[in-house]
DNA sequence: ACCTCCCGCCATGCT
DNA sequence: AGCATGGCGGGAGGT
């Protein structure tokens, strides 16, 4: 049915490139669709086989290579697309010509392409080169895997890859069987920043710190503490050791397929989402192959370290990192420690500010206004049917059902024309030849952006001015809230921006997915059980970050490096220092009507299993003090992130009524990047930073305490509980450290607090050292993020990093009103409250994380070179 | 020898 | 049963 549709849609550039020899697959090639254009193959059937299209085609591999090329340099790439693939579509390979220049002679030769030709980062440009970064939403931009498959000679398997994650992003969204829409960066930055507050609130920067640590002790031979902290992350991870993957959608942009719902929290998309999450949340932006799959792994199965996992973890992230760096997400660099070197990738995306989404969070009522827009645009369409179908409540198992049926609506919905947006995409589909309806859309989207741009900056500005007036008053609050949204905001925040699920046995684990209000965008995301607890302890890991920070600062060596990573760290880091248990996107709030609609069945059913776990596990539940935090953070299966800006405004409303207090907040380690290992945060960085690191200190020092009581009383007490092994560690010491430091540190401000905690952390761990990053040119990376941002060059840039900053700080006074509105509706859940279930869940995380809080992550001094990947 | 990661078998689950 | 998805890991290309 729907392929049919499918079928008759044209994707924009589909028919452009025509193919390359890829070795055609092994697999069959089915001749059958032979000519690319007909887009209409046939009913649904998939195309089995791409293509082989080429069959016939005596296609040179120097095509290939110059598709290769072309598609990784933009300006060629562009080139192609108004006046070549024109060409292409029709005939295909024009481009061969041209190439041969260049290729011919050796590579002519290689009838094969070689394996590198073949790399799914290649290919991932060539997909990428068929769609506009900025897609106009009013034009097709359907996508049918087959045809790209034929087109671009390769598997389908190897098409899956890539839409895996693009879709993880909200790159693209999957319409029916066969067929996804391609949304190109419009939602990128919303999608990075729920990303990271997610990552904040499941406390991977103190994963990532935990990890370090270990390994840095395993060095030392402090093998207890290890095993203590071993067992902390698991608990953290999933105690139960069930792994708790989830799935962070966003509204329009839910899966709608049953079957992908199945399978919606595993693997690749929610591995993908979960590396972005390191990115962000870590400081220093960088993060190592070995690091992120423990962490990843972690989550699954608790330690199992087997090799093979491991091995099997680190191929994925192989695949989902070339299909990010082909984003210009990130970039292959090499850390170098004492014990070698490391492969690991480094954040060349947009800086993001935390949980509502890059561009919303911050802002007041101006960003609002854009986003509002955006999400109309981007968002409506898709959102339509999300919000139709559902009620409001977060699920409940009675809901389950209303669910599905929801969800069959969507379908349909979906596939038929109905909805406004799409028909208009439907129609311009039919229309849109390839090339030239893309010219068209290209205009188009040229013009939304730089409207989109133009207005971002401004809301930008108005925020940080807003900001800066409010967050130095309230500075902890601000700061932190605003960075974040996220607020750590206790349990009571949560009801806006998070909807707790409820336990119930149903859908415990239902991802919860709030429709969008039209004004904004809504993310739901789809937690298990077992994540929640993992992520946990709300406060804290503040100190240590800390000390880390701090010794990278000492450490800090390198300009360069610090330059780097200022660029990349500041945003972030204020989130990641906020999120501390706060996680929560409770701030996010949803408009009012947002409803959240329920997670199909299945999926239910696996995590109520997975919460149900936790729940036993939940032995931390004592901290109840904790909960208040925790809460929010455990509950991650229900939380819904709402992106908009109003629900951004509510948040921060209410978070910084809330939190004021500076409990919550406690944040943040703002600095720290654990990820890494690596972290330098040298004071420059932070005077780079500047606003934001100075709300953030304030805040830190002010969480400190909070996290400190914590670690020392709270924490320990559950670990223990949770493991049976108290160790004496060094742990212990590091927090006394980090304790000591943040009291030293408090009155000074961030960048006191850099130097100084460094020397102090340096006892604790030996090893602080900075980490040299050498970049490749620590400006560019900004720029590139800006670029990324926006298809419109040069604003976009410093859009992009201003966003970022402003994104951080959420200082300025929210206005109650959204918040109050998405309060309620969050509560309301048609069963009941869902309240309870986000505290039992908060609970016992909290413990947990706190624990983390006070790990001290040794640096060692990682040299991050830059080597450009391949 | 190690790092990357392509390739495609085959399980899973929807239709 | 057939097909779409995609988990998974063997093993090969690159360095």
């Amino acid at each position: 049915m729907e392929n049919e549709k499918e079928n008759l849609f044209i994707e924009p550039h589909k028919r452009g490139l025509m193919k390359s020899p890829l070795k055609e697959s092994t697999k069959e090639n089915v001749p059958p669709a032979t000519d690319l254009p007909s887009p209409n193959l046939g009913p649904l059937t998939t195309p089995t086989k791409p293509k082989e299209v080429s069959q016939g085609e005596p296609w040179t591999p120097t095509a290939n290579l110059k598709m290769l090329i072309s598609a990784v340099s933009p300006e060629i790439r562009s080139r192609d697309q108004k006046r070549g693939l024109f060409d292409n579509r029709r005939g295909l390979p024009e481009a061969k010509d041209c190439l041969h220049e260049h290729l011919s002679g050796d590579e002519y030769e290689k009838s094969q392409p070689s394996r590198k030709e073949k790399s799914l980062g290649l290919l991932c440009h060539k997909f990428l080169a068929r769609y506009p970064k900025y897609p106009n939403p009013a034009v097709n931009n359907d996508i049918c895997l087959d045809e790209v498959a034929e087109e671009l000679n390769v598997e389908r398997r190897r098409i899956y890859d890539i839409v895996n994650v693009l879709e993880s992003l909200h790159m693209v969204s999957r319409l029916a069987k066969n067929r996804y829409t391609w949304h190109g960066r419009h939602n990128l930055n919303k999608t990075l920043g729920t990303l990271k507050s997610v990552g904040e609130e499941n406390k991977y920067a103190e994963q990532i710190m935990m990890i370090k640590k270990k390994e840095y002790e395993q060095e030392f031979d402090f093998i207890k503490s290890y095993s203590i902290e071993d067992h902390i992350i698991k608990s953290n991870a999933g105690q139960n050791g069930h792994t708790e993957m989830c799935f962070v959608e966003l509204p329009g942009l839910e899966f709608r397929a049953a079957s992908v719902n199945s399978r919606k929290d595993k693997s690749l998309r929610v591995m993908s989402q979960k590396f972005v999450m390191l990115f962000l949340v870590s400081t220093p932006q960088i993060v190592s192959l070995e690091i992120a799959a423990k962490i990843l792994i972690g989550e699954d199965h608790v330690e199992d370290l087997d090799k093979s996992k491991f091995k099997t973890k680190i191929r994925r992230l192989y695949d989902i990192a070339n299909v990010l760096s082909s984003l210009d997400l990130i970039k292959k660099v090499h850390v170098t420690e004492e014990r070698g070197r490391k492969p690991a990738f480094k954040w060349t995306g947009p800086e993001i500010s935390p949980n509502a989404s890059g561009s919303s969070p911050a802002l007041p009522s101006a960003t609002s206004d854009l986003e509002v827009r955006r999400s109309a645009k981007e968002n409506c369409a898709k959102n339509l049917f999300s919000t139709r179908g559902k009620p409001n409540f977060t699920r409940h198992p009675s809901l389950i059902k209303l669910v599905k049926s929801i969800e069959s609506d969507r379908r349909k919905i979906n596939s038929a024309p109905s909805s406004p947006v799409k028909s208009s995409k439907a129609e311009s589909s039919q229309n849109s030849p390839p090339f030239p309806n893309k010219m068209a859309q290209l205009a188009a989207i040229c013009k939304m952006q730089l409207e989109e741009q133009s207005s971002e900056p401004r809301k930008k500005m108005k925020v940080q001015l807003a900001r800066s007036g409010h967050c130095k008053p309230v500075a902890p609050v601000d700061a932190s809230a605003k960075a974040e949204l996220e607020l750590t905001t206790p349990s009571l925040i949560q009801p806006l921006g998070v909807l707790p699920l409820v336990p119930s046995p149903l859908s415990p684990a239902v991802p919860v997915i709030l429709p969008q209000t039209p004004s904004g965008p809504s993310y739901a995301i789809y937690l298990q059980p077992a994540q929640a607890q993992t992520m946990t302890p709300p406060q804290g890991l503040s100190p240590t970050v800390c000390p880390s920070h701090c010794s990278k600062a000492a450490g800090a060596k390198e300009s360069t490096d610090a330059s780097t990573e200022k660029t990349t760290n500041n945003t972030p880091r204020a989130s990641g220092s906020s999120r501390s248990g706060s996680l929560l996107l409770a701030p996010e709030r949803q408009g009012a009507k947002n409803r959240t609609r329920e997670a199909p069945g299945e999926r239910g059913s696996k995590r109520s299993s997975t919460f149900e776990d936790c729940i036993s596990n939940k032995k931390y539940k004592e901290d109840l003090k904790g909960l208040e935090n925790v809460s929010a953070t455990l509950f991650p299966s229900g939380y819904l992130i709402p992106l908009t800006q109003c629900s951004s405004l509510g948040t921060e409303s209410i978070l910084s009524n809330k939190e004021n207090s500076g409990t919550l907040s406690p944040n943040r380690r703002i600095y720290s990047s654990p990820i890494a290992g690596v972290i330098p945060v040298t004071s420059s960085e932070l005077t780079a930073v500047n606003f934001p690191s100075f709300h953030v200190t304030p805040l830190k020092l002010m969480v400190s305490p909070t996290s400190v009581a914590a670690v020392h009383g709270g924490n320990s007490p559950a670990l223990a509980s949770s493991h049976p092994i108290a160790i004496p560690n060094p742990s212990s010491a590091i927090v006394n450290f980090t304790l000591q430091h943040l009291g030293l540190i408090s009155p000074g401000v961030q960048v006191s607090a850099s130097p100084g905690p460094g020397s102090g952390t340096i006892p604790v761990s030996p090893r602080i050292e900075a980490i040299s990053i050498v970049p490749e040119n620590a400006g560019c990376q900004q720029g590139r993020a800006t670029s990324s941002d926006s298809s419109v060059p040069g604003q976009s840039q410093p859009n992009g990093q201003s966003v970022m900053v402003t994104g951080t700080q959420q200082p300025v006074p929210v206005t109650p009103k959204g918040s109050q509105l998405v309060a309620e509706s969050f509560f309301r859940t048609p069963g009941g409250p869902t309240k309870p279930t986000g505290l039992s869940c908060a609970d016992f995380d909290g413990a947990n994380k706190t624990s983390f809080g006070t790990l001290f992550v040794p640096q060692r001094k990682l040299e991050v070179s830059t080597e450009d990947v391949h």
